[in-house]
DNA sequence: ATTATTAAAGATAATTTAGTCTTAAATATT
DNA sequence: AATATTTAAGACTAAATTATCTTTAATAAT
């Protein structure tokens, strides 16, 4: 698995957060978050406080309470949540886990996954939350196993 | 983390028996192979259990006992190492680890992901032991923290 | 002020992965 | 036959990840 469950369940929430900012709803509940998404609510609290953490997003508490990202969506990268969930390990890492290696001391298959992990950082660098999340909107995509992006916003 | 500890593992011993196996000594105790690649006996052994069920090597008891592939390592490719381990999950699953997507199903980030899911899948499919193993003495390179081809070849 | 709502923080539990230890089975050597 | 060597198998332990539960802190509405 690429990705740690948190951090998918990260992404998941910050698309969803990113579709309600697209319908000026900047501010949403973790609680209706995790309804929506069918996700542990404390579980995703976790994750989400790392993304305020990281200064991603913001939240406040109390009635009307809840959380909204710092910045457009348009101007936050995926890779910005994967960073402050999983770290960037998984682009500086070996395939095979051998510690320093690199282009100075590769293993064995180096070279071949060096390419690979760069195409994947660059997918990761190059896609915005609101690019995601339009293009989830524009094709009635799903944000988990159940339930569509309209689904999701016929009954926010 | 792409490939779990396990299937690390499994991969650096057999570049390890290949790189015997090129040297005229398929068959090799696995205690040297964990000897050298300082991994633990044990936990080695039930990794090479794992090729052994799944055809790829075969075994034998006693003294001048070890391991040694059933196929010439030209002819292995490292994905059959991968999938004997981890299985294949990984060229299937879904970024956001959502069931059931796909082309007709997809989730916002199919698209992207399915390319680059498949340039790793290639890459394992191309990729035979030998290749990696004669590409690893060629270059000295090394196949655990501390140790190069080089040193494993000559101490053997 | 009181109450209700919400995120933060911390304790605990469950699950998975990683790793160790012990015993059994097979086989070669003497 | 007895012994030593080696893989196989199973029980057990440790650590990391995932998930739940409880309490606290902040804030808005009444």
């Amino acid at each position: 698995m690429l990705l740690s469950k948190a951090c998918i369940y990260g992404i998941r929430a910050s698309l969803y957060v990113a579709a309600m900012h697209e319908q000026k709803r900047p501010f949403v509940p973790i609680r209706e978050v995790s309804d929506k998404l069918e996700l542990s609510f404390h579980f995703l609290t976790k994750i989400l406080q790392q993304l305020t953490a990281a200064g991603l997003m913001k939240s406040y508490k109390g009635p009307n309470g809840g959380i909204a990202f710092t910045r457009e969506p348009k101007d936050i990268k995926l890779i910005e949540v994967v960073s402050a969930i999983d770290g960037l390990d998984l682009f500086k890492e070996c395939v095979l886990g051998l510690p320093g290696c690199g282009h100075k001391q590769p293993c064995p298959f180096h070279d071949k996954w060096a390419t690979t992990r760069e195409a994947i950082e660059i997918m990761f660098n190059a896609t915005s939350l609101e690019e995601l999340a339009t293009k989830g909107k524009r094709m009635n995509l799903r944000l988990s196993a159940e339930i569509t992006m309209d689904d999701l916003l016929k009954t926010a």
